[in-house]
DNA sequence: TCAATAACAGTAATAGTTACTGTTTAGAAA
DNA sequence: TTTCTAAACAGTAACTATTACTGTTATTGA
């Protein structure tokens, strides 16, 4: 009785998230598919985009919100999945990759972020 | 005559993020310093952090919205700076970083996300 | 010292996202 | 098939992060 049902809505945002190479944020889908659907809302749009991300169907980029860090030299970062906090990682810079990224696609590539995700040392303890 | 002058406010907010480890967001380096400099504003936090940024002594880390990607599997990414477009890039995921990066901190690392940075095929060509 | 203007505090405005309210509709049961 | 219930909806209000604006303060070159 109690379960997800099947909507037309997030059918269309998924196959249109499929058939897309360009990453696109909520509100560019929005854009893309109101034309033909006009009575489609932007709620509905990210509430989909949650759901579908939730059960891993589909990946969401980005940091929350943006964070500063004094250490302009290049370090990968551990972000916690459970209490947000963000950690320095001392693990060497793989200048090599930057070179394969360019081969592999034609940009000029000036550099390269590397954000670990799991649960930090701190949540583990506490759970 | 003309040129950026001295301001304790930013002297105040680059002197603190160099001595953390936490990664702060403004609102929070906005919560820290207010309490020893009441008259500080939100507003300030935010412009500081950006010109640092912009002159190089500090690193934004971020994407400036969320993005989605129906391709669930692991790959890297390619942001460009100039246009914002973003691109899948062809390269294998690096599995054994999880485990260095377990090894290094101690933290459950569930996986990471490569972002490479710079100027796209697209953006270089209309210069 | 003093005038020009960078930087400020305070606040209004904007953008991205989530939550709320009443309506529609999928799908299980009659 | 018809009916009923709650999942999903559209539309909109609210919220959060960030930027822009306005009048004031204060750095710095003359």
């Amino acid at each position: 009785m109690n379960g997800k049902r099947y909507s037309r809505q997030r059918e269309l945002i998924f196959e249109t998230l499929k058939h897309t190479k360009e990453h696109p944020t909520a509100e560019m889908l929005y854009q893309w598919l109101k034309p033909e659907n006009p009575s489609l809302s932007l709620g509905t749009v990210y509430r989909n985009l949650n759901l579908l991300a939730d059960e891993g169907s589909i990946t969401r980029m980005a940091f929350p919100v943006e964070r500063y860090d004094a250490n302009t030299a290049a370090h990968p970062h551990f972000c916690c999945q459970v209490c947000g906090s963000v950690y320095d990682l001392e693990l060497p810079y793989d200048a090599g990759l930057d070179e394969q990224a360019l081969l592999a696609s034609g940009h000029d590539v000036t550099g390269h972020e590397v954000i670990f995700h799991g649960t930090c040392v701190k949540c583990k303890r506490l759970h």
